[in-house]
DNA sequence: ATGACCTAACTTTTAGGA
C-alpha cells in the first residue's frame, strides 16, 4: 500500500479555509502536519476536515504558531509536549506513532521550528534551545530504529543553494552559521533529507514572501523539509514539492511538501 | 507612479512572520 504524508505551514487555518479542502481533494494524502495554525483548538473549524475523513489532532494557540496533524488513520500516543517537562507555551510540536498493520510503527514529528529574528536577540537564543531540544527528541526516537519522520517548518536555509541569493541572508536566523550547524548536528543522528533523497537538478524552494513581488521573481527560500531515519527510508519512493500551490488565488507564503512510501 | 504583504487581535494600529 502506499501512504502518503505532507506538511504544510498555512499562515492561518481560518484564511486558508477554502484553499486547504481544495489541496486535500486534489493531492489526497493520508497525513498532513500543519504549521502555524493560528487558533485555539475551540476556534478550529474541525467539521471541514472531518467530513474529509481525517482524524484531528490539534495543539493550538492563540493568535501565533499552533500545530495540527490531520490523519486517515487514528494516531497514537500523542505528544504535545517537545521534551518532558517542557513549559514551553509555544505550540510548536506533536509527536504521534501510525500504526498500519504488518508494518513497524511509524513515529512522526510535526515541528514549527521558531524563526528567530532578529540576529541576535533573545528569540535567537530561544531558536537555539529549541534546535538542541529537538536533536535530543530525535536521538531518543533514533535509538528506537523504527521508521521516524520529522516534518514541518524548520525556519533553516540549510545551504547557499537553498536559497535565491545567500549573501542578503548572511545575518538573518535561518541562515545564520550557528543555526546550520544545529541543523546539521540533527541530520547527523542519521537523518536523510527527503528533497536530497531525490536528486533534483534544480533547488525547488518551499516559502516566497509575500512582499516585493518574491514569488513572480522566485525569490525563495527551500526551508520545509522532511527528514528520514534510516527505517523510513527503506520504505522510500518519492518526494514533491507542490510549488504550484503559491501561485493559487489566496496563498500561504509556504507550500506543501510530500513523501509517499510504499509499506507491506 | 520609483511604490508594491499578510494574519489575527478586546482592530482603526500593532506584533509577528521570514
Amino acid at each position: 500500500m502506499k501512504l502518503k504524508i505532507s506538511s504544510w505551514n498555512v499562515n492561518g487555518i481560518r484564511a486558508r479555509i477554502e484553499e486547504i479542502p481544495k489541496w486535500l481533494k486534489e493531492y489526497d494524502p493520508d497525513i498532513l502536519c500543519l504549521n502555524e495554525t493560528k487558533c485555539l483548538n475551540e476556534d478550529f473549524p474541525s467539521n471541514i476536515f472531518e467530513e474529509l475523513g481525517y482524524n484531528l489532532y490539534l495543539n493550538g494557540q492563540k493568535s501565533f504558531n499552533g500545530v495540527a496533524i490531520f490523519s486517515k488513520y487514528e494516531l497514537t500516543d500523542i505528544d504535545f509536549h517537545l521534551y518532558p517537562g517542557s513549559d514551553d507555551e509555544q505550540a510548536r510540536f506533536i509527536e504521534a506513532k501510525l500504526n498500519i498493520p504488518d508494518n513497524p510503527t511509524i513515529i512522526i514529528n510535526c515541528i514549527y521550528l521558531p524563526n528567530g529574528n532578529p540576529y541576535p536577540s533573545e528569540k535567537f537564543d530561544y531558536k537555539l534551545e529549541w534546535m538542541e531540544q529537538l536533536f535530543n527528541r530525535a536521538k531518543q526516537n533514533m535509538s528506537t530504529e523504527l521508521p521516524y519522520i520529522i516534518l514541518g517548518d524548520f525556519n533553516v536555509i540549510p545551504t547557499e543553494s537553498d536559497v535565491y541569493d545567500h549573501t542578503n541572508w548572511l545575518d538573518d536566523a535561518l541562515f545564520r552559521i550557528e543555526t546550520k550547524k544545529k541543523y546539521r548536528q540533527l541530520i547527523n543522528l542519521g537523518l536523510y533529507d527527503a528533497f536530497l533523497l531525490e536528486k533534483k537538478t534544480m533547488v525547488e524552494y518551499t516559502h516566497w514572501d509575500y512582499q516585493g513581488g518574491a514569488w513572480d521573481k522566485n525569490h525563495g527560500v527551500r526551508i520545509d523539509h522532511i527528514l528520514l531515519s534510516p527505517a523510513a527510508c527503506y520504505t522510500f519512493n518519492n518526494m514533491r514539492t507542490h510549488t504550484n500551490v503559491r501561485g493559487s488565488e489566496k496563498p500561504s507564503d509556504h507550500v506543501p511538501v510530500s513523501a509517499e512510501f510504499i509499506l507491506a
